[in-house]
RNA sequence: GGCGGCUUAGCCAAGCAGUAAGGCAGCGGUCUGCAAAACCGCUACACUCGGGUGCAAAUCCCGAAGCCGCCUCCA
């Protein structure tokens, strides 16, 4: 299979660090407010990253942390945690504000169908670690104080500039920030932070009683659980040229090695030709999304119809074209399941193609073209093969067809009276009562199918 | 100022050198008491613009325009 890697700037062949396994670290999110739908697309990405890993036959070790410290409200390595910004905010601890927010975040990241990493990890529970990894990297004479605490020293690593391809003499330093005098470059950061005795959370250390950089923890817990060679490390673009950048410079500190083999970055979601993020005031949450209508996993859906790396436009008409989409497989799936098997094998040459394109970088729109020729020749064909393919494709989906479609709603009682007494009047070739009911039974939220079978209601659209 | 990305039908979006996937919407038809649902079919002589290199370019190169992201926290 290819994967694009963001330090080569290109596609090429994935090899294992060991055959016939793939470990993958994401980064995961800060717990001190709600995650949106911009986040989430994020999570997607690594989810069917997993998924088409393991659908390719890999015994795949998925690994994502839980930032519960540590995340300055500013890159100064001198602003206040975001946790305890949050804390102070709703009068609670920092830690009831991170676990509150975990779970909403594990509850939504649920009802898109996203897996739960084989391994969960908090930054609080790895201070150890993280302690242990700057040690290595002082020993290796890669840090040195400074009165915010101990100093990740950037010059001493040449290919610092490697991952994002910054030009560092060019780049205006301190341009939106305030350079601290005492940083021997302008790209030095915070291994540990002392001196914030207002910091609620902190822990002994070396270097004194601090915290530690937000960078740290990812270098700490992925080197802990998946080795210091590893095979794919996965984020949002815009962890790039600072947290991977800097994640990728401890890691050779520590190690002496190039860690992470293979970096992939999903791009954003767009809205209205802007990005999705707190400071532009237009967030929208999983929950929000439902009463719009429209089901977590039709957001789903929508993040497959474009490639992870490609921006992704997030509008109401875009949103309402997935969710389509999305019913229409479901509804596929409803006359197919009943369908005889008739020829085993027409499937065969779409679910290679298939299966090309998610090995093709993860080419879901391409994978997602062959699900709907499958649909289309399947409908000619009447053939349930076509629903056993779709139901195989859905181990990457993930949209869970298999449960779409066995989901009858409940109809309330006062309904089926009325579907009951339609059909009375259809019977009697009353057609007159017949609509007269049909609009009834429309006004309490249903609408009535009339098959051979006899009436189908279901919950108005 | 530095780095990077995008521009394909009404909308979303693949394709990245061999003559435009797929979905949504729309239109026509089959079915139906009428509908709905479902199904079938149709829908870009063309890929922002201008040059260039190829037998061949949406696809490569150069240039222009527009839009966007990162270099503050951010998926």
């Amino acid at each position: 299979m290819k994967l694009y890697n963001t330090l080569t700037r290109q596609k090429d062949e994935f090899v294992p660090v060991e055959p016939g396994k793939v470990g993958i670290y994401t980064c995961g999110p800060t717990v001190y407010m709600f995650a949106h739908v911009g986040n989430f697309r994020a999570y997607v990405f690594s989810d069917t990253l997993r998924r088409v890993m393991d659908y390719l036959g890999y015994q795949v070790k998925h690994v994502m942390n839980v930032t519960d410290v540590g995340h300055l409200t500013s890159d100064e390595d001198t602003g206040e945690d975001k946790l305890e910004k949050g804390a102070r905010q709703e009068g609670k601890t920092p830690q009831e504000i991170a676990r509150f927010y975990e779970k909403v975040f594990f509850d939504d990241a649920a009802r898109l169908n996203i897996l739960t990493p084989h391994i969960v990890c908090r930054a609080t529970d790895h201070i150890p670690d993280m302690i242990e990894l700057v040690r290595r990297i002082e020993a290796n004479g890669f840090a040195y104080r400074t009165s915010v605490g101990l100093i990740f020293d950037t010059g001493k690593y040449p290919e610092y500039a490697a991952l994002s391809r910054l030009n560092l003499a060019e780049q205006q330093a301190g341009a939106r920030t305030t350079v601290d005098p005492e940083r021997r470059n302008p790209s030095d950061f915070a291994l540990w932070i002392t001196n914030q005795p207002k910091h609620l959370m902190q822990w002994d250390s070396p270097w004194g009683r601090g915290f530690p950089g937000w960078h740290l923890e990812c270098s700490a817990m992925s080197i802990k659980y998946l080795g210091e060679r590893f095979d794919i490390h996965t984020g949002g673009i815009d962890h790039v040229p600072v947290h991977h950048t800097n994640e990728r410079a401890q890691n050779f500190a520590a190690t002496g090695k190039e860690v992470v083999v293979r970096w992939m970055h999903n791009a954003f979601l767009v809205i209205n030709d802007t990005r999705m993020g707190k400071s532009e005031g237009n967030l929208v949450t999983i929950s929000e999304l439902e009463k719009l209508g429209v089901a977590p996993l039709d957001f789903r859906y929508l993040c497959h119809t474009a490639l992870y790396r490609m921006p992704l436009s997030y509008t109401a008409e875009s949103l309402k074209s997935a969710r389509n989409s999305l019913r229409g497989l479901v509804d596929f799936g409803r006359n197919a399941q009943v369908w005889p098997v008739k020829d085993p094998a027409w499937t065969e040459p779409f679910q290679r193609e298939f299966k090309e394109a998610v090995a093709d970088d993860l080419n879901i729109p391409q994978a997602l073209a062959a699900a709907w020729n499958i649909v289309r020749e399947g409908n000619q064909r009447q053939d349930r093969t076509a629903w056993a393919a779709l139901l195989d494709f859905d181990r990457v989906l993930g949209l869970g067809l298999e449960r779409l479609v066995g989901a009858t709603p409940g109809i309330p009682d006062q309904v089926a009276e009325l579907v009951a007494a339609r059909e009375a009047a259809r019977k009697s070739k009353d057609w007159a009562e017949s609509d007269r009911l049909r609009d009834r039974i429309g006004e309490l939220g249903f609408v009535v199918e009339d098959t051979p079978q006899g009436a189908r209601v279901k919950p108005r659209p």
